[in-house]
DNA sequence: CGTTACTTGGGAAGCGTTTTCCATTGAAAG
DNA sequence: CTTTCAATGGAAAACGCTTCCCAAGTAACG
């Protein structure tokens, strides 16, 4: 049996030792502090550090200064290309301020939230980052809150993203606005009679997102009936679902399906050409985020963009500004844009 | 200016001087201890802990363990489907585990690669897994390898995906093997001239599944002649740039596409029907990896299956299970399997 | 009952750092 | 020459926890 040796590592005592310092002396020498010390000395416990391979022990850092390097980020679902695209903007932006990220995953689970955020705050993480589809549970609700804020009474930070969390800091995603904004471009393509598939009713995003439209139809005066609005999961298969639904009450009567997300609208737009129908060419489809896979779908989504790794950079940024950078940044929102592609044909003549 | 309180959260300490007893019974009422404390005792201590919202320091408690409950994960691009259910996986099963897990990205950018490495070392995890694409650098490899070794040797844990990496755990993803399987099961269709578009050359996954492609065209008399073979970069550009070269050299000749990886393959989709050919029908295309998203392009994508989340999950376990295990695992890689679709139907009669 | 053997609380050491505070030195200032 | 002060090294306290070790209490046993 080959045991290891299984020393463990060098640690700082070993590094002072080794370079025949004080123990604060070598600390001062390695890591950065204010405090001068002779070029000499500096010189021998750099050495001595590199010839032992003495990697500072992160956790006792953070023990002894009693700040953290770490920032939390819980999304619901990091398979989820929207999740994992509002990681990204978050680890790098992490990197660049040498931060560590944790994930934890909540599977849309808001009994599983709270419990995590529970744990989180045992990392006492200099910012805890909650990213999207908060359900709008309110027993679960209030206690999450409850959690955030002694977390921030600890020192913590916390940024909500997409929510209008008026107690936190919050990268606002303007899900009405720019749902309203693409019915009121899809109207003038020659569109009349909607549909709609959202998520379950708890989850904020999916509800936002739908009143948006629905404002930006009756802006022209187009209606949206309450049959035609089909809640389903908020994922891929739930925009098939959704859409398989939507073909069994008879899809003869609508122009143009709108999921509330890209992945939904991936998914309808199968369900639909499985139903014997072709998108793009009897039925206009429309999504929201432009993630990048629906640029090679066919046809290309039209979809509402929204920056997402901008988002989750911005996030993190925000929950180190000043008081004000963040009233500023958090008043205003991350950009959003209507794209249209060719799932949504012009319809006049 | 509503300055907070910032009163520091609770410490153990306060939950022994609230409860009445000592450091030593809080720690064992609240933290898993083997030592049995009397009820009466336990009950106080729970109670108190509950009245000051104490939750323990992770930090403090992996110092004075001397053992940390992180995992470190190594990818090269967490928006990067075959990466975020990787992730997933692993995130999944560290939770179960109680485990937390930390995510980095390397950019597939071999220094940084190193470097990160480096500084997740500090961390002292459990584990670091590191995710796919390793380049086969060697001047840098030589010094990862060496930074693993180190960091084995002090008692963390290193498992590789994908990779065979001989001197660590790895769970094998038989890259050859599927895309020799893949190969095998095309050229039955009726396939005759074949192109690839792989990674860049030091990409080994790529440089893998292009090699075990060959090989099973060959097993059949087919041969893969170099003018067929273009190097891109391993993303989704990179198969729509690699599919506009195939354009360019002329694609009449060619029967089917074969791109590396699915992300790639879709990519190339988009360029190939955006020259005008339409993909499935003037010409077949096959990924590899099947990601979720492939099933709904345009058409559904041939490819090759396998598990990530299980994959991910599965580096995990195996790098705590015993030796044995271990050995047992590495030996049996994860199942992979091809998946035809119509992006390839049968050309024959 | 007297011994021995468990239990179980608490004091204190220890984990790997940082940082406070003191002591020493040497130079500037009078 | 003293006196004062800025520099800079080191001893030790501190961070928040776990755990070793001891002592006191209780149970078991002959």
């Amino acid at each position: 049996m080959d045991t290891a040796p299984e020393k463990t590592a060098a640690t700082l005592s070993d590094v002072a030792r080794e370079a025949g310092v004080s123990l604060a002396t070598a600390s001062r020498s390695l890591n950065g502090s204010d405090r001068k010390v002779n070029e000499s000395y500096r010189r021998r416990v750099l050495e001595a550090a590199e010839r032992l391979g003495y990697i500072p022990n992160l956790f006792a850092q953070a023990v002894a200064k009693g700040s953290t390097m770490t920032v939390a980020l819980l999304v619901a679902d990091i398979a989820d290309p929207y999740f994992s695209q509002i990681a990204s903007g978050v680890i790098n932006a992490a990197e660049e301020a040498s931060l560590v990220t944790t994930i934890a995953v909540t599977g849309r689970n808001p009994q599983r939230e709270l419990a995590t955020v529970r744990e989180l705050r045992g990392q006492r993480p200099r910012v805890m980052i909650l990213a999207g589809s908060r359900s709008s549970d309110s027993e679960y609700e209030q206690q999450l809150l409850g959690e955030l804020s002694a977390f921030e009474e600890n020192g913590g930070h916390v940024a909500f993203i997409s929510q209008n969390q008026p107690a936190f800091t919050t990268v606002q995603l303007e899900n009405q606005a720019g749902a309203k904004a693409l019915a009121e471009a899809l109207v003038p393509l020659g569109y009349k009679k909607f549909a709609v598939i959202t998520g379950p009713g708890n989850i904020r995003t999916g509800s936002e997102r739908l009143r948006g439209f629905t404002e930006g139809l009756a802006t022209h005066g187009v209606e949206l009936d309450e049959e035609s609005i089909i809640h389903a999961s908020f994922t891929r298969d739930g925009g098939y679902e959704g859409a398989k639904e939507l073909v069994r009450n008879g899809l003869d009567s609508v122009d143009l399906v709108f999921a509330v997300n890209d992945v939904m609208a991936v998914g309808a737009m199968s369900a639909i050409r499985e139903a014997g129908f072709d998108p793009g060419v009897d039925i206009g489809v429309a999504g929201y985020d432009d993630i990048p896979t629906v640029r090679d779908v066919t046809p290309p989504l039209t979809t509402v963009r929204v920056p997402l790794e901008e988002v989750g950079r911005r996030a993190l940024q925000l929950s180190f500004g000043s008081e004000s950078v963040q009233q500023l940044a958090t008043a205003a929102p991350v950009e959003t844009k209507v794209v249209l592609r060719d799932s949504t044909p012009s319809r006049v003549r």
